[in-house]
DNA sequence: GCCCATCTTTACATCGTTGTATTCAACGTT
DNA sequence: AACGTTGAATACAACGATGTAAAGATGGGC
């Protein structure tokens, strides 16, 4: 009764037709008569027949399956995007793999270098502190699409957000309130943190447009993009005396860190602090206040992802193409909306 | 320059060795002259060669993939699950694909009937709306280890954490703060809703052992167990007239979404009405109030479940096991922790 | 110098599937 | 009646790896 070893061989004997006709029939060959076809079906469902995928994926030189590298699944803006590049890549009945690179650059380097290579037919990747060397430096030619920044030179199939537009809107916002200390919680010390960089960017920008002030102090780096870092920078920010009247964090987990810190202290946001994030995860959409944040259309981005990259697939010269991905500005509770 | 194409053919004529000592070569084989071995590094090196894991699965009968299926991949506990399942897992040389069953009783039918057949070597399985008698109906022989409740009689691997006894204590810590009527948010009239029964009846033992009434008007059903569904079924509980002193939420993100009623409603949080949920997800312990949580081990659950599908993939016959993983109270402030 | 034991390497078959080329039968056309 | 055309089914090789068995090389013991 050892089903695990049923192959077309033994449905075939069964059928009392050659192994090619079977796989004939599970392929939807038009040219099988009705009879067979029923006989083999029969056959099929007596033996409860399944392809064995990697027999059929060494044949053909495929697997099906494409990875998805992000740097933390469990951090919400991740897990809301890994579910629809899941259900994308369903529709296309490809199979994913989730590869968690912790945001180290080593991991990144490995997931680069393709270490599933022959196990995987394409690569969704959204790196974090992967340098444009490393990217340079790649040998592996499993077809890859890179996610949320044209940050890297070299030919490769991008999905991006217009980062700088996107926090410079958001700041727009906060100094439409009339807010004019408004600090930027999210900057990052380390080279490779492109996101950061332009966030940061369209901060400024959105400063100089305005006629305010750079503040220096009013600029907080962090460690990582956690409820803990923006947490930490606003106890920071508070007891360095900077006194912002508003804070653009550069993504919603840091925005609600720094909403907890400022409740503790008894500020009343919006009142005495505005706040904006970027992700528009589903937590700041349920938080006392609610969040004002960047949206960005994470459907889209997993759809447009997934096609990219099966059509990158199936032409592996087809030149790199870039494509960019709306966003939206929510206005919530947080910023008085 | 394809390298897509490098075989072990391809490295034995550039090594002038055969294709199976170059095999041996790779797998470590031990009586290979260091002078070959040598060469034929060599050769692997210039010319790049990977292993095709088709070809290697194909030949051995098993994948080294497993895949893990939960309802949603997009909430906390799931997500955070997912990775410890996937950090796990690699360390054990397994990597994970990741099913999404949306909760939808068809997509866990399939699940477990075994669509993923001979692709994946073992299933870790959360169902949600899965019988009993589905799971009796399971033809497919894949190895499987089931997580969170021992809700089938079949002879299946589980990974459990005691539910009853986890609401139970959540409840009588409320009833320990000198609170008198306690609801209830989460009961599903789902017949297959076994973690929501079973939270329901830790619930009910603990009113019955502190002498507190029974009153159906404070057990409020939910459709899901997202933060919509508890701050709708906050709302009713308010609108009911219940009134409420403590509300015992049968997960966080329902507890999350009751508590954004709450503040809604001008209600202070443990003040008025002190909440608990269950799963201790991170949005939990930023908010504000920060949430009194039942907090399940779920490094030990992740770690639990591959040891045991490890155990059942290397001896099919062995008996069914079924493993308690340990749970703890968090007591945070909106209890008054 | 012969034989056996051990080490090293090899040829070949095999895993389950599908592409190619082929056979065989049935059909309509001239 | 001989022909090509099309349909249905088949045999065989191949994908890239590894297990098996056996061949060749080396050395030790007698």
């Amino acid at each position: 009764m050892d089903k695990a070893r049923v192959g077309l061989k033994d449905v075939a004997r069964l059928a009392g037709v050659s192994v090619k006709t079977v796989s004939n029939v599970v392929n939807g060959y038009v040219h099988v008569t009705p009879a067979t076809r029923t006989r083999v079906e029969a056959a099929i469902k007596e033996l409860d027949y399944r392809p064995n995928l990697s027999a059929r994926n060494l044949r053909q030189g495929r697997t099906g399956i494409i990875a998805l590298a992000v740097p933390e699944l469990d951090t919400p803006y991740f897990a809301e995007l890994a579910r629809f590049v899941v259900a994308a890549a369903e529709e296309r009945g490809l199979t994913v793999l989730i590869d968690h690179t912790g945001a180290s650059r080593e991991r990144e380097q490995l997931v680069a270098e393709g270490f599933r290579a022959r196990l995987i037919d394409g690569l969704i990747f959204s790196p974090l502190a992967l340098t444009p060397e490393d990217l340079a430096a790649r040998m592996d030619d499993t077809p890859m699409v890179l996610l949320g920044e044209r940050i890297y030179e070299g030919p490769a199939d991008h999905i991006v957000v217009d980062n700088v537009a996107a926090a410079k809107e958001a700041t727009l916002h906060l100094v439409s309130l009339g807010r004019r200390r408004i600090a930027a919680i999210g900057a990052k010390d380390d080279e490779a943190a492109e996101t950061s960089r332009l966030r940061l960017e369209g901060y400024r920008r959105a400063l100089e447009e305005a006629g305010l002030p750079q503040d220096d102090r009013l600029v907080v780096p962090v460690e990582a993009y956690h409820r803990a870092d923006g947490a930490r920078a606003m106890a920071e920010l508070l007891d360095s005396g900077a006194a912002p009247d508003a804070v653009f964090c550069f993504s919603d987990l840091l925005a609600l860190g720094a909403l907890r810190t400022l409740l503790e202290r008894g500020l009343a946001v919006p009142g005495d602090v505005a706040l904006a994030g970027f992700d528009d995860i589903e937590d700041g959409r349920y938080g006392t206040p609610t969040l004002t944040t960047i949206s960005p259309d994470k459907q889209a981005i997993a759809g447009q992802a997934v096609d990219l990259l099966a059509e990158r697939m199936a032409d592996v010269s087809r030149e790199a193409r870039e494509i960019r991905v709306p966003y939206r500005l929510m206005i919530r509770e947080s910023t008085g909306g």
